[in-house]
DNA sequence: GCGGATGACGTGATGTTATCACATAACTGA
DNA sequence: TCAGTTATGTGATAACATCACGTCATCCGC
């Protein structure tokens, strides 16, 4: 058990930063982790549910998709502080890049509380070309 | 056809404005709506892609679901000026309200400028619970 | 060691969300 | 009228996610 996590989850980590800069959605790990014996959607979503809990990966909603954190290093397994940035996404090649930007923070807290609600999460998510696809032809 | 949408964009418009303040599904839609004699998902996404398309819903993202625009009002019809404001969104009711701040655009324009990415859609909600659901027992 | 509690996993079925493909009808402007 | 476009009807299918139930292993108090 590669940094103390359960067997299918370390497979779904492992996969997930092979990809690092880009997100993949269960399927596309069931379909690359079936020859590693993880048969069914469960299985998958087990592991994504036990990443996330534990702050290792981000769901990315604007693609139904997950990707690594990527400030969760190797030796940090379980005790990760958890935290939910904010992303930008590229549509067209699936790259996804953490921003994490301290006045962003700042205004979010000031907005949540005046909202009324009581805030549990963010959804935060820039979608559009990342430079290289913007830059290319097409 | 009223606001001279067609058929059944003003069909899917009135039952999501019968609701505002609240986010509908398609496949809710879909139900509510079948006795008016839409019958498919396909019906109800294409009136809600023309609706999305001119302004007067938003998606939410992280509900998998529609809600009428707060501004969208009887007369502007077709040439609504479109904008993605912030959602404040309750897991518990369903609620949704939209943010609309300026600091908050404000520090969203930088950061979508420091990104590298060409934005072009922001999905921006902060999931929670309502104020009448944080008061709640249970 | 036993017995219960917990956590991880396997697996088939099912539920929910979204799109494809193709045919038909209606509207628009020569 | 006739072509081009927009809107619609409808069955099938794809993509995303969860339920339900059973198994096995580990841990802990007894
Ligand atoms: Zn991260
Ligand atoms: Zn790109
Ligand atoms: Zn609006
Ligand atoms: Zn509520």
């Amino acid at each position: 058990m590669r940094d103390g996590l359960p067997r299918n989850q370390a497979l779904v980590l492992d996969m997930l930063r092979s990809d690092q800069g880009r997100a993949l959605t269960a399927y596309e790990l069931l379909a690359r982790l079936g020859p590693a014996g993880m048969r069914g959607p469960q299985t998958i979503y087990r592991a994504l549910e036990g990443l996330l809990k534990c702050g290792l990966i981000h769901r990315i909603e604007s693609l139904n998709a997950f990707t690594a954190c990527a400030h969760a290093h190797e030796g940090h397994g379980y005790g990760h502080h958890t935290h939910r940035p904010a992303f930008a996404v590229c549509r067209n090649c699936g790259a996804v890049r953490e921003l994490d930007d301290p006045a962003l923070a700042a205004v979010l807290g000031v907005v949540a509380d005046r909202s009324g609600f009581a805030v549990q999460d963010r959804v935060i998510e820039l979608v559009g070309a990342c430079g290289a696809c913007a830059a290319a032809p097409g």
